[in-house]
DNA sequence: CGGGATCCTAGATGATACTG
DNA sequence: CAGTATCATCTAGGATCCCG
């Protein structure tokens, strides 16, 4: 199951990989869901909190991807009467097996910026 | 560095991994780029052969896509002039990267699926 | 505070041709 | 074969207003 590595994959195995990764991408992926999940691994937050926590994301989407997030057993919703009303969101148990997901996209996501900042820096010799 | 697991992350580790996430997101995000990758895993291709494998993409979206990675240094472009002309596609090593976050990736969807199909079997139980 | 309802746009994608 | 061009579409996402 190793991509490449010098050896490439046969041509089972290469199916097999894009249905798996496909039926991924398909509940984890876009924009928001993965940003979502770890700014709530921070601790169970409410709606405006998350908000801020997630830079750039409007009440629309956020409620919207929520919703979606709690079909997928990712979060829970729970509500506490009062007022104000207070209505707070934290993340199942389902949501941590997403760790090595997040944990390899993290740091390649890390690698990859030290990469291109260093490439950037080696052009910028080139041209002086 | 870890994603909950029980203890949440304080604030700053928060802001870190989702700044790395965002930029993975960035570069390797939306719906065909691991795909594609995945696909080129078998072997370097030609088009036509890597839009087959690719299922349900268009030539003019792979068309594009194939740019965008080739500017990420994830794939090279090398063209056999004759008749016909062959156009070969294949990873670079710096794709190699990317294998933990693939193999990540495609274990999830596969563990996903089951629990799906699990859950769904169960609800038909609850039902009957 | 926690959203829902509406309206709207840009960009992503699909379908179908067409070309060197 | 390896795309490009064009048009139609679709939808995620932003902006704004509103409500209990």
């Amino acid at each position: 199951m190793s991509f490449r590595g010098q050896t490439p994959l046969g041509a089972q195995q290469c199916t097999e990989a894009l249905v798996a990764v496909g039926d991924a991408l398909y509940v984890i992926g876009g924009k928001w869901k993965l940003r979502i999940i770890i700014a709530l691994s921070e601790g169970h937050t409410r709606f405006n909190e998350l908000q801020r926590r997630v830079e750039g994301i409007s009440a629309r989407v956020l409620s919207n991807e929520l919703k979606d997030l709690e079909l997928n057993n990712f979060v829970t919703r729970t509500v506490q009467t009062g007022s104000p009303v207070i209505v707070e969101y934290k993340l199942t148990d389902y949501s941590d097996t997403l760790q090595d997901v997040l944990r390899a996209l993290q740091s390649w996501g890390a690698m990859h910026r030290k990469t291109i900042k260093e490439r950037m820096r080696q052009e910028a010799l080139a041209t002086s």
